[in-house]
DNA sequence: CTGTTAGCGCATTCAA
DNA sequence: TTGAATGCGCTAACAG
């Protein structure tokens, strides 16, 4: 059996009100301290967490529910979350959601029920219904990448249509006229990137056939598949925009089963950064995301919501009823995959 | 403020008692068990996990441990798991330890803390001091991937010695004999693979230049560096055997910026499959982890001693004091990054 | 600065 | 089947 502070109790002398407040940092005399810190030592004392958050109803955990844990993009955000929460005293309770709504929504009750101080969410469902159990408790939410509309709830995500409407305009500086896209209406981020590209190309009267628009899903399959079926029209587009990570391995995959070689046959851009497009030849000109900044200001809006909540006396900032969106610039890094046309 | 059972109570005029058997499955009368039903909704009642686990000492939760937590590998088994322990009814508590063996203790004591049912583990550390606090509270432990030897704490790993001597087998069939290997003896994994890859070289009486093995650690810095001077000696080798991912990552990188292709110029072995090799061209050969078997095999050995604990009445199998590593076999998955040389 | 007391929300005796 | 009482380990008043 694990000790207590009653066992210290015991084996001080001292009161359980005492223990308690030496382990909450409270100040007592040097002696009774030195007391205490040999028991605890003696009996390899560790504080029940649980016990404790029963009482204060503080948990010091964090919530975070991605919808697919074996993502790159996703465990590298989990990496910096994980840094700053715990840098605040906080650990993180991480769900995975499978990319299915309804587990999803079963993680959000399960972290209630588990009493967590707060969650960050980057969900699967495209609207706010799932995360009732959570507002109810009065848990305050952090989103990340995907925003739920109308939901009042903040967001802390890039701009997706200006990063790609600047992906666009950059093939199209190169010189590129005959722009395809490979994207996604199925996710919220997709249609944006969509909307950016499709105003570039709008704003630069440049009108392409429909046969080079490809719109389905965030999938290394669909950009396979897409990447296929372009290369095989009659007339190729000059260069290709890629509108995430799976994409991006897709298209490639079939690219390389290919004789055509980029830059020369054929021009790419990316959405989505990864160390690994280290691997590809030549390197991938990408939009990047900041993923550091993207978890720091997470953590942080959560984090502040969670000191100002201890000092809830104190109801400041009434004009903050609509929690804007936390809209951060993507960076597009130049590699060598798109050529000059003339 | 969140219902509890008090005011079920309230609302049904039953006992908290009767309450709490219908939480548990008990019977009760439908009657009885209908008003409760009705009350729950109407009261959005979700159980407090931290009450319900200071009085039964059980949490529900498997804290996981793992040495980086933005690692394809990584986050992959993390999947797995988490799959696995759902299905049982258990969350995860993801912990990361950053490559930091202060942090990994840390974590440990944390978990032990949050009264986690059990731990799997993939240490950073090489001994097993640090799981001290866990052991003490007898909390069941799992190891993954990287043993620590003679804990008597079971791994569940691939058979890292075999798998690269496979590998060097097959360059060597493919007629090589000018092989050399990028490699590590910073973490026991690579000291494992570094074995297998020298006796093979010694059973098949074959020297290499000592210029030609690459010892440093599982980075894509130590693949990138190496590759590049590999490339640079007088006497090319033929072939190279690629330790993990990062030092493929970094190998990949310096010979792209060669001139020199692959496979006609220098065939390569990776070590550690990942989605993301489909990005290279050619495809790699690459020794491939089951994952999904590590993960289960993990899964499973752990929650069966939870399942043990509960009925601890009964003490079986005197003879499993010496609990062995628990190890799979890798797979030689073939790309066509091996040319055949006469 | 220290000790006494009460109670967080729930499961679990034991009677009824 | 149900209910009343007890305690899990800890913190938070309050009193000394």
């Amino acid at each position: 059996m694990a000790a207590t502070i009653k066992d210290i109790k015991d084996l001080t002398g001292l009161s359980l009100a005492t223990i308690s407040k030496y382990l909450n940092g409270g100040n007592l005399l040097p002696e009774n301290k030195e007391k205490i810190e040999q028991a605890i030592a003696e009996l390899h004392y560790e504080v029940n967490e649980m016990a404790r958050g029963l009482v204060t109803s503080k948990s010091k955990v964090i919530g975070v529910v991605v919808f697919d844990i074996a993502n790159v993009f996703t465990c590298t955000l989990l990496k910096y979350l994980g840094e700053r929460f715990r840098e605040a005293g906080y650990a993180a309770m991480i769900c995975d959601s499978q990319n299915d709504a309804q587990l999803e929504a079963e993680n959000v009750r399960f972290l209630v029920s588990k009493k967590v101080d707060g969650m960050i969410i980057i969900p699967v469902e495209q609207t706010a219904g799932f995360l009732e159990p959570a507002l109810r408790a009065d848990i305050p939410i952090v989103l990340m990448d995907r925003s739920l509309e109308g939901s009042g709830i903040p967001c802390v995500k890039v701009n997706n249509r200006m990063a790609s409407y600047q992906a666009m305009e950059m093939l199209y500086n190169y010189g590129h006229r005959r722009i395809a896209v490979i994207g996604s209406d199925r996710e919220l981020t997709g249609r944006e990137r969509l909307n950016g590209c499709l105003q570039l190309l709008k704003d630069k009267k440049t009108d392409i056939p429909a046969s080079y628009l490809k719109i389905g899903r965030h999938s290394i399959e669909h950009g396979y598949n897409s990447m296929q079926e372009l290369l095989e029209l009659k007339e190729l587009p000059t260069a290709v925009f890629l509108g995430n990570f799976e994409i991006i391995l897709g298209a490639v995959m079939a690219l390389n089963e290919s004789p055509l070689q980029c830059p020369s046959d054929i021009s790419l851009i990316g959405f989505d950064d990864l160390i690994i497009s280290n691997l590809s030849n030549p390197r991938l000109t990408l939009v990047v995301q900041p993923l550091r900044d993207l978890a720091d200001n997470a953590a942080g809006l959560l984090l502040e919501r969670l000191q100002n909540n201890k000092n809830t006396s104190v109801e400041i900032d009434p004009d903050n009823q609509k929690q804007g969106d936390l809209i951060l610039p993507a960076l597009i890094v130049e590699g060598s995959s798109i050529a000059r046309r003339v």
